[in-house]
DNA sequence: CTGTTAGCGCATTCAG
DNA sequence: CTGAATGCGCTAACAG
C-alpha cells in the first residue's frame, strides 16, 4: 500500500516538480514516478532503459523526458537484486600501500570500470584469518567475482575456504592446488636472468634475500636462482639463502648478517620490492658501496633503483597489465558463465625482463 | 533474459524441494531454507541474524544450527533493498597508483572495513569528466556516503555535480565553496617551514614548482611559500614561481629552465610528491649537485627521499591518517544521518612536519 | 515471544 | 507493442 506515500509524491509534484533539478531532499525518484509523469506503465520505462528495441519512438522520447525531468537514477540495488548479479568485482590484496600491490590493484580497478562493473577492494594485511572473513564478506555482497592475493597460499583454513566461496575467482601471483584461473609473472626467469648477470661478471658467492616459500612467487624465485647457479656448476650455499619474509626490516637485517659473514658474498639478489630500501639502510651503516664492494640487484622496479646512486639493477614486469589481465579472464568467466573445473583452467605466464644499471660490477680477484 | 533460470528455479522447487538440507550446488541457499530446516518462521530466523533479544534460547540455538548446516549465509544485496542502505563507502581519488592517494586509500579502506562498510574505489585518471561519471556511478549503486578529491575544484560542472549528489561526502585534501566537510593537511604551513629553513640558510633566490591554484593543494603550498618570503622581506620573483602541474615530467622541464636561467635559484622546493624523480633526472643530466649547487626540499615523503643520495629534505604529513580521519568522519554523519548544511560543517586540518637531511646547505656568496 | 505479511525498486514474464 | 502482475531475499511491523 503505497497510498500515503503516492499522495504526497502528487503533492510534492504539484508543488515543487516545475523544479525538477531540485527533487527535494529525502524524497527517493523511482521508476514508478517516471512512468507515472510519462503516462506509460512500469514495464515500458524499464524496456527503455534497458534499450529493448520494440519500444515505440514517440512513447521512448516521452519517458526519456520523464527521466530527465525526474531526475531519476536507475538503483543498482535493486537490479541487482532482480538479476542476481551486482556487477562487482571484489579485490583482495595483501597490502595496497605496497606499491606492487597498488599497481596491480589500478591496472585490475581499470579493467573492471572499462566494462561497467564496480570494484570493491579491501586489503588483508597479510593476515590469512583476516582474508577469511573478507571472502565470505565479499560472498555476502554476492560479487558476481573475485581477483585474489592470499597471504599464505598453504595454510589449510585458505585452502578450505577457497574451495567452498561460491565466486569464481581469478588469483594474482598465487596458485593453489585446486583448479583456480591464475595470472602471474614469471618469476623463475627473472632471478635466473638475474643470477646469470651476476655469474657473467664472476660472481660465486651470491646471496638470495626472499619471500617464503608459501607463496609463489618465494618459490619461484628460489627456484630460478637456484636452477642459475647449478647450470653453472656453483654449489649452493645455504648459508646465502634467507628466504623468509618481504619486509624491508627483513632485508636490513640479513643484509647486515650477511655482510658480516667470514666469507661474505660479492653479490647479493633481493627478492621483493621492498627490500631494496632496507639493503640500502644497511649498507649506508656498514660504509660499504655498490657496486665495488658488493653488487646488488633489486627484484621489483621502483624509483629508489632507478635514481638512488648508484642506480640499481632490477627485474621488473608490467603490474597493471598483470592486474588488468587478471580483470579480464574474470570477466570473461562470468560472461561466459564457464566453469573452470569443467571448461579448463587458464594459468597466464607474463614475462619479466632484467634492467641493467650500475649496481653489478665484476668479481674482484680475492688475495689470498 | 532470465526466463531459462526462473524456470529451472520453479521445477527445481517442485521437484527437489524436500531435500531441502542439501541445496544442490547453484541452488542458492536462503532464509527460507534455514527457516524450514529449523522448523521456525522466517522472522524468527531474522531476529536471531539481528540479534534480537527477545528468542527463546533454544529457538536461537536451533536455528544457529540450521544455519550451520545449511551453510547460509545473508544476502547483503537484499538487505540493502530492504533497509535502504548498502553499508558501503565509495571513494573517488585521481590516481591511487601515486603512493599518496594510494596511501590515503589505505587509510580510509581500513577505517571503513573496521565499521563493517564496504569500500568501493575508483580512479578518475585527474578527468573531471570522468569524476563526475563517478559520481552518478556510485550514486546508482546507492552508497551510504562518499570520500572524494575531485582533480578541479573550480570546474563549474564539477561543482554542480557536487551540489546535485545527494550522498554524504567528505573531501580530502580539496574544498568546495559549497558546504562540504574535508579534511585537508596543512600544506602552508608545511612550505612555511620549508622556505623559512631554505631562508635560515642564506637563500634568497627560492624556486618553487608546484601543483596548479585549482586545487587546495595548489593554493596553499603557494600561499605558504609566498607568505614565508614576504615576512622575510624577500621580494617575490614570478620567474622562479612553477605552479602549473604535479607530475615528474613538468618537475623535469621546470627544473631544467630554472637551473639556465642567467640568474638561477640557490634553492629549489619541489612541490608535490611525484616531482622529486623528475628534479633528479634533470639534475643528473645537468651535471648540478646537491646540496652544493643548489638545495632540495621536496613536499611529499618517500623512499626515494629518504634513501637516495643525499637524502632529501622533506615535508611530510600522515597520510594513511588522513584516509582514516575522512572516512570517520563520515561515518559519523552517516550514523547520526546529521547534515553539514544544518548540522555545521566540519572542517579538519592536520599538521605538516619539516624532515630535516642533507639536501640543503647554507647558500654561497655569489663572487660578484 | 513468534508467525505472518507487506513491500524495498526493478526486470521479466504473460496477456491482451 | 504495451500494461499488469510476479517475485528476487530480506526486515519490520503487526497480530496473535
Amino acid at each position: 500500500m503505497l497510498s500515503d506515500h503516492d499522495r504526497q509524491n502528487k503533492q510534492m509534484k504539484q508543488k515543487y516538480n516545475p523544479d525538477v533539478l531540485n527533487p527535494s531532499p529525502g524524497q527517493t525518484v523511482t521508476m514508478k514516478h517516471v512512468a507515472k509523469e510519462a503516462g506509460v506503465s512500469l514495464g515500458t520505462v524499464s524496456r527503455v532503459v534497458n534499450k529493448h528495441p520494440s519500444v515505440k519512438p514517440h512513447l521512448r522520447e516521452q519517458v526519456e523526458r520523464a527521466i530527465a525531468k525526474t531526475g531519476w537514477q536507475p538503483n543498482a540495488v535493486a537490479q541487482s537484486m532482480r538479476t542476481s548479479s551486482t556487477k562487482v568485482i571484489g579485490c583482495v590484496l595483501p597490502d595496497t600501500s605496497n606499491p606492487l600491490f597498488g599497481s596491480i590493484a589500478k591496472g585490475a580497478e581499470a579493467m573492471v570500470r572499462k566494462n561497467g562493473y564496480a570494484f570493491l577492494l579491501a586489503n588483508s594485511s597479510y593476515d590469512t584469518e583476516h582474508e577469511i572473513e573478507l571472502l565470505t564478506f565479499m560472498f555476502q555482497r554476492r560479487v558476481d567475482g573475485l581477483l585474489f592475493a592470499p597471504s599464505d597460499e598453504t595454510n589449510p583454513r585458505m585452502i578450505q575456504a577457497i574451495e567452498s566461496a561460491r565466486m569464481p575467482t581469478v588469483l594474482m601471483e598465487r596458485e593453489f592446488p585446486a583448479s583456480c584461473d591464475r595470472v602471474v609473472s614469471n618469476q623463475a626467469d627473472g632471478l635466473r636472468q638475474a643470477a646469470e648477470h651476476l655469474i657473467s661478471l664472476g660472481h660465486r658467492r651470491i646471496a638470495l634475500i626472499t619471500l617464503q616459500p608459501n607463496i609463489l612467487p618465494g618459490r619461484e624465485r628460489r627456484r630460478g636462482f637456484e636452477e642459475a647457479l647449478t647450470s653453472a656448476g656453483i654449489p649452493i650455499d645455504p648459508i646465502l639463502l634467507r628466504p623468509d619474509n618481504l619486509s624491508a626490516g627483513y632485508a636490513y637485517q640479513q643484509m647486515q648478517e650477511l655482510m658480516s659473514l667470514e666469507d661474505p658474498p660479492t653479490a647479493i639478489i633481493m627478492g621483493g620490492n621492498m627490500m631494496l630500501a632496507g639493503a640500502i639502510r644497511a649498507l649506508n651503516l656498514t660504509n660499504k658501496r655498490v657496486p665495488e664492494d658488493v653488487s646488488i640487484i633489486a627484484v621489483g622496479d621502483t624509483d629508489l633503483a632507478e635514481l638512488g646512486s648508484p642506480p640499481i639493477t632490477t627485474v621488473r614486469w608490467d603490474l597493471e597489465g598483470l592486474g588488468a589481465e587478471a580483470a579480464s579472464i574474470l570477466l570473461e568467466r562470468i560472461k561466459a558463465k564457464s566453469d573452470p573445473k569443467t571448461a579448463g583452467v587458464k594459468h597466464i605466464v607474463r614475462p619479466t625482463e632484467i634492467v641493467l644499471r650500475k649496481s653489478c660490477a665484476p668479481v674482484k680477484i680475492k688475495s689470498s
